[in-house]
DNA sequence: ATGGTGGCGGTGCCA
């Protein structure tokens, strides 16, 4: 079973690369962040048609994420638990069967936190330790899962490409990489470098001053695995040709295979 | 080079 995580920012725009892609690497399921569209506005049609369901969290301009999967999925979340008044659309989590038991696929699309000195920064933290407390409650479940999307947390300096230059950054903060050491200690396994220890291992390029063909990029998406999943996991990849591409998103889809046969 | 780009929505906000 293959799940993919792709940041397509803006899916109304980024439609046809989005069933291409698809197309081409045929995951289960994959999860998308940053759809910028509201339920309505998500092209359904288009990417039912291609072969999978749909299922969305969209908000209107901002934010949304969605899960797709070729085989029947139980949405079991619509919002990461922990705060009632949290209106953002930034959480889903589907439940599918498989040969080895249920395994719970989460999409999240991690506030950025910029500025730091703001509150934005705060609700950051505040929404990393609701993920944290959710993947404790599917741990104590011994729920088989993957959390996977854009986390917007560089967990080391080798995941920056001018790590000086992001010292004052949401994404580089050493609570943000705190929080997200606390999650990943719970027992996770980080897929991407499970097949790739060291060295840097990009997932998002800035549209601005070349980022892309200077290769300046940041870590920021991951794929969370649970141990039972972890114990299954096969293989694991960025995506990175679709950087390349006209009007691309400004990140790429990162995947990991698990055999569940 | 204290800028630069892109998306949404129709102005500044967000990333």
């Amino acid at each position: 079973m293959r799940i993919a995580s792709w940041n397509v920012n803006s899916v109304r725009k980024r439609v046809t690369h989005l069933c291409a892609w698809l197309e081409r690497t045929k995951p289960d399921i994959a999860v998308l962040q940053e759809l910028k569209a509201t339920d309505e506005q998500f092209p359904r049609l288009e990417v039912e048609a291609a072969g999978w369901r749909v299922e969305t969290v969209g908000q209107k301009g901002f934010n949304g994420v969605a899960l797709l999967a070729r085989q029947p999925v139980e949405i079991v979340l619509r919002a990461l638990p922990g705060d009632p008044d949290d209106a953002q659309a930034r959480y889903i989590e589907g439940r599918v069967e498989t040969p080895q038991g249920p395994l719970h696929v989460g999409g999240l699309y991690l506030p950025n936190g910029n500025p730091i000195a703001t509150e934005k920064f705060t609700y950051k933290l505040a929404w990393m330790e609701r993920l944290r407390a959710r993947a404790e409650a599917l741990l104590a479940d011994e729920t088989a899962f993957v959390l996977a999307g854009d986390y917007n947390v560089c967990p080391t300096a080798v995941d920056v490409y001018d790590p000086k230059a992001f010292a004052g950054d949401a994404l580089c903060q050493p609570q943000s990489r705190a929080a997200f050491r606390r999650l990943v200690n719970l027992g996770l396994t980080d897929a991407l470098r499970a097949g790739q220890p060291t060295g840097p291992l990009y997932t998002y390029w800035d549209y601005q001053a070349g980022a892309w063909s200077k290769d300046q990029g940041l870590r920021i998406d991951h794929l969370l695995l649970s141990p039972k999943a972890a114990d299954r996991l096969s293989g694991a990849g960025v995506d990175k040709s679709e950087r390349g591409k006209a009007e691309p998103s400004d990140h790429v889809p990162v995947w990991c295979e698990l055999n569940l046969d």
